[in-house]
RNA sequence: GGAGAGGUGGCUGAGUGGUCUAAAGCGCUCGCCUGCUAAGCGAGUGGGGGAUGAAAAUCCCCUCGAGGGUUCAAAUCCCUCCCUCUCCGCCA
């Protein structure tokens, strides 16, 4: 959520930045419902200090003088349940489109509509080129690492098993990230995967994104499409230590995506599907070194990709395909060579202030809390990863055979 | 799942309808005192929103787990929810 101050102090920008993002909506019925609900607020706390006063003079006042005094508190009493049931209604008109605000674009992002307009920043390994060339879904069926069909029956599409040495290789990977990011001032973390409404609502999931996300009906539960929601509510109403910043998290979690409208997109195998495993990075920074934290989640990335031997390249997310609580985000695409192209294996995102308003996180700094920034960024996303590993490592007769540098991280020397 | 007890400021803890503007203690900050330290003395010490103002500031509203209700008036009474603890049952 935006400081809804802005409308007030710097509508220019307002308006510059739901230009970029390709949003229309009516800017003077927004500044209209902030003036009347802070307009109504006031008028309902004159009443109320009214109110005040006169109740402290009816505990104070004798027999007599009550009965008037009462008459005259009992009217203002009526006009105040009044105006602030007005005041309510205007607050909560105005919210209601407030909340659907996205974030302020970072001034060097991209400008643009959809993914297309992603900005390359750079391209970093070799593709390799293959004879034979199979896909993860060919290779893991046939040695016996994947099954989706049975999955699919079992669970429905989207769903995977994966067995023996591929589970091995994921616990090995996480346990390299886990280490790896421990390593790097980040607390190793299980959150919980089902949560309140309220921590969707606080990373700016809910309401816009609500159709992905699966509900447990009998509990008012939600299971998270991914950590950084757990890990953001974690230090939801808290005044944080200014010099304990950045708080930084590594999250294991399975992550539940409903992926509601994606039908006949990425059908083949474990690239798309309900149910992954993750490590999540998740910071918590003060807001002045945001920028900084947030291309050293890149840089910790990278490295991660670089140790697995995996070609990609790094993309400047552009306005148009950035969330609603994103100022900027760089996502990270693998080589993929059974679709020959680069796809998304990690996204990191700077929210700024955007999550932290919501949430309630704030620090204390020189006597003046402020809210602090918050940022998240995949340090392993499993079932991709996976995909990556098997594709670029492939060989002619349709066996995987790693490096024996890479063989340390994963644990496996040849898949057969 | 059953029975019970609770949730008050950074912490401990008093408070069962109006002077609560939340006692007291601890902690913290500043000052005094002391050769240093401790003790002592004094002052201050949560968060959010708003009005006026150039600013400094002054004033107002909200906040005793959350949300409703009763009342002129709620930390206090009533309802719903959340959380914590104890006992029983079940359980990885």
């Amino acid at each position: 959520m935006l400081d809804s101050q802005i409308l007030k102090n710097n509508l220019e920008e307002f308006n510059e930045n739901l230009k970029k993002r390709d949003i229309s909506i009516d800017v003077s019925l927004l500044i209209d419902l902030d003036e009347n609900r802070r307009k109504a607020k006031f008028e309902a706390e004159q009443i109320r200090a009214e109110q005040n006063k006169l109740g402290k003079e009816i505990a104070k006042a004798d027999k007599n003088e009550k009965q008037e005094l009462l008459k005259k508190a009992s009217e203002l009493s009526n006009n105040f349940k009044s105006l602030s049931e007005k005041a309510e209604e205007e607050e909560e008109k105005f919210l209601d489109l407030w909340i659907k605000i996205p974030n302020i674009i970072d001034a060097s992002s991209p400008v643009g509509s959809t993914d297309e307009d992603n900005k390359e920043i750079k391209k970093i390994g070799e593709v390799k080129e293959f004879k034979n060339l199979r896909d993860h879904l060919e290779i893991g069926e046939t040695l016996g690492l994947i099954n989706v069909e049975k999955a699919a029956e079992v669970s429905g599409s989207r769903f995977s098993y994966i067995f023996g040495d591929l589970v091995k290789i994921e616990f090995n990977l996480v346990s390299y990230v886990m280490n790896k990011l421990s390593d790097n001032g980040f607390l190793p973390t299980v959150p919980p995967v089902l949560v309140r409404e309220n921590a969707l609502y606080g990373t700016g999931f809910f309401p816009d994104d609500a159709e992905q996300v699966y509900k447990i009906q009998n509990d008012e539960l939600y299971l998270v499409g991914t950590s950084e929601v757990s890990l953001a509510a974690l230090h939801g109403d808290e005044i944080l230590e200014f010099d304990s910043l950045p708080l930084r998290y590594a999250g294991f979690s399975t992550c539940f995506r409903r992926e509601a409208g994606t039908y006949g997109k990425d059908t083949t195998g474990i690239f798309r599907v309900h149910q992954f495993d993750k490590v999540e990075m998740f910071s918590f920074c003060d807001p002045e070194k945001s920028k900084e934290e947030h291309e050293y989640l890149l840089t910790v990335e990278e490295e991660i990709l670089n140790d697995l031997e995996i070609p990609y390249r790094v993309v400047d997310v552009c306005s148009g395909d950035l969330g609603a609580s994103a100022a900027k985000k760089y996502d990270i695409e693998a080589w993929m060579p059974s679709q020959n192209n680069y796809r998304e294996v990690t996204s990191c995102s700077n929210t700024t202030d955007y999550q932290a308003r919501r949430l309630n996180i704030r620090t204390k700094k020189d006597k003046d809390t402020s809210l602090i920034h918050t940022l998240n960024g995949t340090a392993l996303a499993v079932g991709r990863i996976l995909i990556a590993l098997i594709e670029n490592n492939q060989q002619e007769d349709g066996s995987v055979e790693f490096s024996d540098e890479l063989s340390k991280l994963t644990g496996v020397k040849k898949l057969s």
